[in-house]
DNA sequence: TTACAAATCGTAATCATTACGATAGAATGT
DNA sequence: ACATTCTATCGTAATGATTACGATTTGTAA
């Protein structure tokens, strides 16, 4: 994903491209990592001191409801970060910074065929723990 | 986990056997499946109608801590289950009625030859969809 | 049974998130 | 250019889950 991808997703969706959309692309796209809804509100507010939650959280979803964002539950909040979902791939995701590496092992396959008679719906693969930088500075 | 078995951990670590205690206990035992705080504290409620947010949410971080308890966070609230712990395993959870089914496949093992130099401290694979119960009741 | 620490109650505070009426802004047709 | 009509945003209040804490009660060991 990328700003002019984004951009075209919105306009094809008869989305308007405001400046505030623009500047969430802007602070998803920077850091290729997991952020809170309060890490960007946090954002916004320096750029636009008058910011509403209400447009924080609606355009997080309306992100996420493009497929423009991806997210996921950590600790009870969600974490949101810009979507990579050219091919299908899990997440390593660093507790210190909060940065991915993507994972291309899925165990899904081989789980199915111990679930016949369930309906899948989804899954989740997550594997959390320390980056390579973090443990050099802890 | 039984009844017996995690108040031998309750005594052995100096905690309290009370009546509350106990009446969590039957709770979790009696369903196999992941419960939020609320549908504890409902129950609880029943039976001791002065019952405190904070006896409910104590016990149920002192039990996970004590490992009497497993939790997971669902759509941004957390679950708790009885524990399983006598090998490794991961769930299937049924999206409409939350029980569980064990998987006994766990890439964890692939996945680690991808991530040398990254410190793993934890993961988590879930699978979610309509256990065959429920597809029938839909 | 007494005494003390642990557990619980009652209630307020916090944190993330959602909701909604009022206002502002962009796009379209005349 | 102007009016019309959506859409987006603001301002703020409400909700829902969770945490916090002083006051009171209860369980346990001497």
């Amino acid at each position: 994903m990328n700003k002019t991808k984004a951009i075209e997703i919105l306009t094809k969706n008869q989305y308007k491209v405001t400046t505030r959309r623009e500047t969430i692309l802007d602070f998803f796209l920077k850091e290729d990592r997991y952020h809170t809804a309060k890490n960007l509100y946090d954002y916004m507010e320096e750029r636009y001191p008058a910011i509403s939650f209400d447009t924080v959280y609606r355009n997080l979803h309306l992100y996420h409801d493009l497929g423009i964002l991806e997210s996921t539950n950590l600790n009870a909040e969600k974490h949101f970060r810009i979507s990579c979902h050219s091919d299908h791939h899990h997440h390593f995701i660093c507790n210190t910074c909060g940065k991915t590496t993507p994972i291309h092992v899925c165990p899904m396959n081989e789980a199915q065929e111990t679930l016949t008679s369930y309906k899948i719906e989804g899954h989740k693969f997550e594997i959390y723990g320390l980056c390579p930088e973090c443990q050099i500075a802890s």
